[in-house]
Formats: C-alpha cells, structure tokens, sequence
DNA sequence: TTATTGTTTAGAGCTATTCTAATCTATTGA
DNA sequence: TCAATAGATTAGAATAGCTCTAAACAATAA
C-alpha cells in the first residue's frame, strides 16, 4: 500500500511520466531508498559523484524541479539563497537549526495551528509552513 | 507610549547606537514614516533613488543589517534568492500571494499555533514563523 | 580645528541557480 | 533490428542577489 520504497524506481518515474534515465534513476535512489531526507542540489549532486554516477548539476536542479512538479519531492525554504528539498511529502513542518543549517521533520500533527485566517478574497490556501527556528540554549 | 511615528529618526538611530548619517536618517524615514511595509532591498535603494539620497546598495544592505539586529527590523524569507524585510516586528504571521510576491501581515492572535512541541534537546525556539500561501482561487 | 573612529562607496567577488545550444539517448514505428 | 524523433543531458556562460574590500568621506570628541 505504501508507496516506497521502490523495488524498482523505474515504476516511480513511469508513473510520473518521466523517462527512466541513467540519471533520473540514481537521483531517485539516493533520494527516496533512505527514508526522509532534507537536501540540498549540492548534496546530491555529491552524492551521485561519490556513487559514480555522471550527472551535472544542471541535470540534478532539472530532476530536482520535475520530481516537485511530480508530487516527489517538496521545497523547503528557511533562508534565503540555499534551498532545501524534501522527499517527506506528507503533512509536516520543520524545525530549522540556525547554527548548523539543518531541517528536522515535526509530524503534522505534533503542530496544530487552529484558528486559520481566512485567505484574502480571491485567494485560496495551497500551504501552509510553521518553521520553527531553534537556536543552541544559553550556557551550552 | 508607541514608538512611532519618529518625528525626527535621529533620535531612533542615536537609540540604536548608530550614527545618524544621511544615509540612515533617509533610509529610516522611507522605512518607518508610513506604517507597516515588507520591502526588499533592491526596493528601497529605489525609491531612496528616487528621493534623491545618494545611498548605494552596499550602504542599504548594511544599514537593513543594523536595523535588523537593533530590533527595529525583522527578515521574512519566503522564497530562495530574495529576503523580504519587515517594519513589523511585532508578534506576527504572513500571507504571502504566490504568484505576484507580495507578503501581507497576519496579526499575531489570529493565527494560534497550539501543542508546539518541545524543542529538540539542548536547543531553545528563537522564532517560530507561520507562512501562508495563497494562490488565485480556481476561476480567477 | 584636528584626530579619531565610524560610514559610505564603487566595483570586484561570490554562491546558488538558470539558461543555452550542442550532443546524446530512450522510445517508436517500420 | 534500425533509423527517426522526441526528449534528456551537458559544459559552460549567464544571472540574481548579496557580501567584501580598500579607499574616500563624514560625524564626533577633544
């Protein structure tokens, strides 16, 4: 029932009507064979080089960017001028470590945010984000 | 008993312990002189332009920098690659539109984030921010 | 005043990302 | 199986937003 992990990602890419290239494929594994993950292209662009898989960067941004559009993947943006991708999906938010930069999945319902404005006329909600921004505790 | 509006910055930057150059005073009028604004940087060495202060972009990064650590400023990131900044700095939350860009305050009490969860050992919440995203509603 | 310290600036530099146009590859149909 | 073609990948140039540098300048203190 569960949708991963894929035996073969080749399926995965069928589905989203993406041609299961040499490329597509190994960023698929190293993206979704190893749980959640918060990445950024840099990342897995090293990643596909140290598992020996040719790839350039352009084609890991170009996968990265389809892989959204797809449903895949999810953007996640803390600060400006690095973006980070998400294979988690589901209903979550995040909490962002200001020191080192790292993300870390807070399930859906751990956040409840009631009382939900309503959008402004003419607009609907497409998401809603809750980045929780912690910091190291004084003394530590 | 409110802080604004300044008749006169200079007393705002002498509080903040900066020296009330030209640059700044402008800079601080332009900002706090007409209620609560999200602008980028790009935009207000614009309209400083237009004003007729000579400031350049390097003076608006640095002088957008101070405010911000002096507490009368505050960075919204929504979107890598552009920082939106916020004369609110409030208790609040944002709407922001999508596809034009625009970000708009939500106040404080009328979003609720309840049962927040403990934060991750060793660290404490410095912020926690709730972005909105709307998108023209269907069949507009 | 002058000395000192802080501020501003032009322009170079940097980083993350996107674009371009040429090459390559998966798929399709014969 | 093989050619045709539509789609994918690539290197490298380009771009955007922001930061850095080191020299000129301006505010304050003495």
């Amino acid at each position: 029932m569960s949708a991963r992990p894929f035996a073969n990602a080749i399926e995965l890419l069928r589905a989203a009507g993406l041609r299961p290239t040499r490329q597509r494929l190994a960023l698929a594994r190293l993206l979704f064979d190893k749980g959640d993950r918060h990445v950024t292209a840099e990342q897995i662009h090293g990643e596909a080089q140290a598992a020996s898989v040719p790839v350039s960067l352009a084609t890991v941004y170009n996968t990265l960017h389809q892989f959204i559009a797809a449903g895949l993947l999810r953007e996640v943006v803390v600060n400006s001028g690095r973006s980070y991708f998400d294979t988690n999906v589901s209903d979550h938010h995040h909490f962002f470590f200001e020191n080192s930069g790292r993300l870390v999945d807070i399930p859906g319902d751990h956040v409840a945010v009631t009382s939900l404005p309503a959008p402004p006329a003419g607009t609907a909600i497409r998401r809603v984000d809750v980045i929780i921004r912690v910091e190291p505790a004084a003394g530590e």
